[in-house]
RNA sequence: GCCGGGGUGGCGGAACUGGUAGACGCGCCGGACUCAAAAUCCGGUGGUGGUGACACCGUGUCGGUUCGAUUCCGACCCUCGGUACCA
């Protein structure tokens, strides 16, 4: 009812197996090629309700239901490999020129490359080394003890005869997993009791465990310099550790290591024979020292972890995997795809139900033939999203995932979306994107060309929501004003990517206009029979009128940009302005010559065709029917946004704005083509700044042509 | 905490590349029409002072750059989105 145009030909289901199938086809081939495998990741463990929590139903660190303190738990969980992809990933986003400036900056930053080195602490009386990642190899003859992640092996061997250690790692597993709550945890550790040898030194250091080191990242271990970072800093500062300066802010004023740590770039002292070595130049001597000792070598680090798809939920696309105890994890054959989800199930609040129904799980290996047990894990629903726009394109063909048809239409031209989806979704799209143009499936590098990320529609301040109970009932509102008045509001309230406060009395006002636009329509319907043939050639307009007209002409081209740039409440004032412009000339009929008559109706008729193709696609409905009763040609819908004449935008008169140090203070009118040395003469000698000139000598005329004059006092 | 937005009249918002702050609309006030109301039409509407011409202040806060800052720079406050199992 709102004139939207959705082909429900393509319409898909990506709960049906007709779709979900293939996402199953995909994963056996990734499996294959090793993108796809297998490891132990970390989740929220409810321990009353037995059931792994999403970080959304973890409530100051308890079980949204059952209040019960959350604990982590170690899984096998299948992952994608899309840190394979993050280099290219990374990279093309420089490409991606139809996208907001913001979301790139967040893929970026998401992704966040690093570039830097490994070391290697030899543990003292240990046969094995601690590996740690810095992006400051030049602090290396700084570092004073060393963090380990509470689930690090080295922490769990260190806890085996000490009673604290092993206190203080339960501790930390009731940190739930989300980063947020991580970041913003008071910082604790605890003494391990074991060192390591600085790699160029040999002096021991301290390994202490830390609640805010994590496993995910890099390799769960980290050099501390405290001198020059601010978390080792603060972690120094609460257990006493040594705190060992080795850069000297170049510009060679004092730092306070009292205060805070200096974490900018320098020179390098106590540091042996790197001394006097700036920032840059030492991470490059000290990495190559440590490869020439082989404790340590270049390396890129990368925020983004690879995918974890596997959800312990029922409703979802099984993971077609079969668990064999000789063959180890195989792929479901091609042949046995789809596994279907089982819809009649039985819940028991706990666990998946799949988990619960051996018709589903047991089966037989497909290399072996022995028994096996089917994977009762589901995809995440990311991976529906990441692919159901190529799936359009062909969502009826049955013997493959994608066809010609995806190569034909792909890349998507305009995609839409909340600014909620700027990282996840939009990064696991283009991830997937470059899989199915790896396996031939696509011909692009990238799945959306442009793209608009809109806001969220608020009612009383916050999010309107079913759950919230605040929301909007659009088909009342088609009811009682229209689907012409519904969209009109909608595009006049913000910009798409604003989120949008909704007001009763703005659809008043929408309404309103569109009864203005459609009485003004009727009223002067009889310009349309006298004017359809004719146009301004050599047609001299009086100056008024040629005004007008000129204004016509600069809200068409400001509607131009608008519609380019996609920024649509503006086209709606523009349009609103242009019907209060023809109103006015309009009422002015009664009291013109003959031979103006003929002049404004052709000014009337032009204005109201303009109007009419702006409206189009913001209000379909109306603008159509308008655009008959006037005999405009064709249809409006099909007509092209006219571009502003030239002729009608000439203008040679000019008004200047007059500032004194920059404070308005006058207006002149001055011919368009005037030189400067007459704007200023004539500023100078306008009566209003002569008045605010007294006893002042202009020091100075700045003359911005077509804008303002400035005269500097 | 970190990453990315946003903050302008009573309200939604406009101001394109540093150049007239508040377009357009809502609301409100006054008027016309009407027996009256609704609808419609006309006028006014950032604040303070002034009869007035006009002056001063004003774009989250504080500071800076500039002839000139909503726009650029620095620091901070508030708020929204994301933070890898909400999607």
């Amino acid at each position: 009812r709102l004139g939207f145009s959705f082909d429900w030909q393509r319409e898909i289901t990506t709960s049906k197996p007709d779709y979900y199938r293939w996402e199953q086809w995909l994963f056996t081939k990734l499996f294959e090629k090793g993108l796809a495998y297998k490891k132990e990741a970390m989740v929220n463990w409810d321990p009353v309700d037995q059931t792994i929590l999403a970080n959304e139903q973890v409530i100051n660190g308890r079980g949204w239901r059952s209040d019960a303190l959350v604990e982590r738990r170690e899984i096998s969980q299948w992952f994608l490999k899309i840190t394979q992809y993050a280099e290219e990933l990374l990279k093309d986003l420089d490409q991606l020129t139809g996208w907001p400036d913001e979301v790139r900056t967040m893929q970026r930053n998401w992704i966040g490359r690093s570039e830097g080195a490994t070391v290697l602490f030899e543990v003292t009386d240990q046969s094995q080394t601690l590996e740690v990642f810095t992006t400051r190899p030049d602090t290396l003859m700084g570092v004073t003890y060393l963090a380990i992640a509470p689930q690090h092996p080295l922490a769990e061997k260190a806890a085996e005869n000490n009673l604290l250690l092993q206190k203080f790692i339960a501790e930390c597993r009731n940190i739930p997993t989300a980063e947020a709550t991580i970041a913003t945890l008071e910082k604790q550790g605890c003494d391990t009791g074991l060192t390591v040898k600085h790699p160029i030194t040999g002096h021991p250091l301290p390994i202490w465990i830390a609640n805010f080191v994590v496993m995910d990242y890099g390799t769960g271990a980290v050099m501390a310099v405290p001198a020059h970072d601010e978390r080792d800093f603060e972690f120094a500062q609460k257990y006493g550790l040594a705190v060992r300066q080795v850069i000297q802010p170049a510009d060679q004023t004092e730092h306070d290591f009292t205060q805070a740590a200096f974490t900018a770039a320098g020179n390098l002292i106590n540091s042996g024979e790197f001394n006097g070595l700036s920032s840059p130049a030492a991470c490059t001597a000290i990495t190559n020292y440590l490869i020439k000792l082989q404790k340590g070598n270049k390396k890129i680090n990368y925020r983004l972890r690879d995918w974890s798809v596997s959800r312990q939920r029922y409703w979802g696309t099984p993971v077609p995997i079969i668990n064999c105890t000789h063959c180890g994890a195989v792929a479901v054959p091609e042949q046995q795809l789809p596994v279907i989800l089982p819809e009649e199930v039985v819940f028991t609040g706990a666990a998946s139900p799949l988990k619960n129904r051996p018709e589903f799980y047991e089966t037989s290996c497909p290399k072996c033939q022995g028994k096996a047990r089917r994977e009762t894990d589901t995809f995440d629903t990311f991976i529906q999203s990441s692919w159901y726009y190529a799936r359009y394109t062909c969502n009826n063909q049955d013997k493959a995932m994608l066809d010609e048809r995806a190569r034909y239409w792909l890349p998507v031209d305009q995609y839409i979306g909340g600014i909620e989806h700027a990282v996840m979704h939009l990064l696991y799209a283009r991830f997937f994107h470059k899989l199915l143009r790896d396996m031939g499936l696509v011909n692009s590098d990238e799945p959306f060309t442009r793209l608009l990320t809109q806001g969220m529609v608020l009612k009383d301040g916050a999010k309107m929501s079913k759950s919230k109970g605040n929301t909007v009932d659009p088909n009342a509102l088609i009811e009682k004003y229209g689907a012409d008045t519904v969209r009109l509001f909608v595009i006049f309230a913000a910009p798409p990517e604003q989120s949008l406060e909704w007001s009763d009395s703005g659809v008043e006002g929408a309404y309103r206009f569109l009864k203005r636009l459609w009485n003004f329509g009727y009223q002067q319907q009889g310009i349309a029979l006298h004017n359809a043939a004719k146009n301004f050639d050599g047609i001299t307009l009086k100056p008024e009128y040629a005004n007008i007209r000129r204004q016509i002409h600069e809200i068409l081209q400001q509607a131009n940009y608008d519609y380019e740039r996609q920024q649509f409440n503006t086209i709606v004032s523009g349009s609103m302005k242009m019907l209060n412009l023809l109103q006015e000339l309009a009422n002015q009929q009664p009291h013109t010559t003959a031979q103006d008559l003929t002049n404004l109706q052709l000014i009337l008729h032009e204005g109201f065709s303009i109007l009419l193709q702006i409206l189009a696609p913001i209000t379909p409905h109306i603008t159509h029917t308008l655009w008959q009763q006037w005999h405009f040609s064709g249809l409006v819908i099909n007509a092209t946004l006219p571009k502003p004449a030239a002729d009608a935008l000439k203008n040679d008169k000019v008004e200047l704005v007059v500032q004194i140090n920059g404070k308005l203070r006058g207006k002149i009118i001055i011919d368009a083509d005037a030189n400067e040395e007459t704007i200023k003469t004539t500023a100078l000698a306008d009566a209003q700044i002569q008045r605010h000139l007294v006893d002042q000598t202009p020091k100075k005329v700045i003359v911005v042509p077509k804008k303002l004059v400035n005269i500097v006092v």
